[in-house]
DNA sequence: ATGACAACCTGTGGGC
DNA sequence: TGCCCACAGGTTGTCA
């Protein structure tokens, strides 16, 4: 999955098509996601209707009227709208029917996503997220404030949820690029204008690849069956060993947490 | 509190 | 062609 901007495409392209319409069945043919999903899905949903498809980092809130279905897309996660008709393919787990044909289908190769059914939004995968990068209160004072005494890298602190939410690997990379900040520099070792510049990177990058139609990812369909295009807007994922786009020198490719990071040595200090 | 790391899974691509 | 290993978009929980 997906990063924020492809959920938020997923989001974009399944709301018109599933809002006011009937729920007729729910079909969950693997239960084993990252959290085995609820035993009751099907009589929570059905003869009711989606009223509205929310997004809060990279979970999915469809708000029925007596609950709301939170979906992650995990590592490889995808929904997609359909006719019912369509035979299930492989690793298509859950399907949600609606009155009139049409068809919710969710699938997951690694099953590292999840669907839960809250009664509220006080629940406690939600509870200590940070805030979302594309508001207000997410800026570099922020990041500047919580960065203080933080040894570990830079990149880390971005992507950790508690600091912000919805900047996966790919955007951190990119944003980092963007802002001039080398990846392996202590967070708290970054100066509050080069945190000004980092928020808005990360703002002006997750922007743009949700108005490019979310995707970045090789693989990614949008909620429409739309393929997103491959980026090709991307100046360091992916780039390792190659020439930086702004200055020539050769990328560099390293790992941090096990994760891959890339970053031009020149660019970024 | 912070941070390092294993864990959850399957699919794919590279090297031999 | 086939086998084995490393790695892939994320997040949580555990332990030092």
């Amino acid at each position: 999955m997906p990063e924020l901007p492809e959920v938020e495409t997923t989001r974009r392209g399944i709301e018109p098509h599933i809002l006011g319409r009937q729920i007729s069945a729910v079909v969950v043919r693997e239960h084993r996601l990252r959290w085995p999903v609820d035993n009751n899905l099907s009589e929570r949903l059905v003869g009711g209707s989606f009223l509205k498809a929310r997004r809060r980092a990279k979970y999915l809130l469809l708000d029925s009227e007596t609950g709301t279905l939170m979906v992650h897309l995990g590592m490889s996660g995808s929904l997609r709208v359909m006719t019912r008709e369509e035979p299930p393919m492989f690793h298509d787990h859950i399907d949600i029917h609606f009155d009139g044909g049409l068809c919710l289908r969710y699938n997951d190769p690694r099953r590292f996503g999840s669907f839960h059914w809250l009664q509220s939004d006080d629940h406690p995968l939600l509870n200590h997220l940070g805030p979302e990068p594309l508001l207000d209160n997410f800026d570099g004072a922020w990041l500047y404030n919580k960065s203080r005494g933080r040894r570990s890298s830079v990149k880390q602190f971005l992507m950790d949820g508690k600091i912000v939410v919805g900047v996966g690997n790919i955007y951190a990379n990119e944003a980092l690029f963007m802002a001039g900040i080398r990846p392996d520099r202590a967070a708290g070792r970054v100066a509050l204008s080069r945190y000004e510049a980092l928020a808005q990177a990360v703002k002006r990058i997750l922007k743009g690849a949700i108005e490019q139609g979310g995707t970045t990812l090789r693989d990614f369909v949008g909620g429409d069956g739309k393929p997103g295009y491959f980026a090709q807007q991307l100046k360091v994922y992916g780039r390792g060993g190659q020439a930086c786009r702004h200055c020539k020198f050769t990328l560099k490719e390293i790992r941090q947490n096990n994760r891959t990071t890339v970053f031009c040595p020149q660019c970024q200090r």
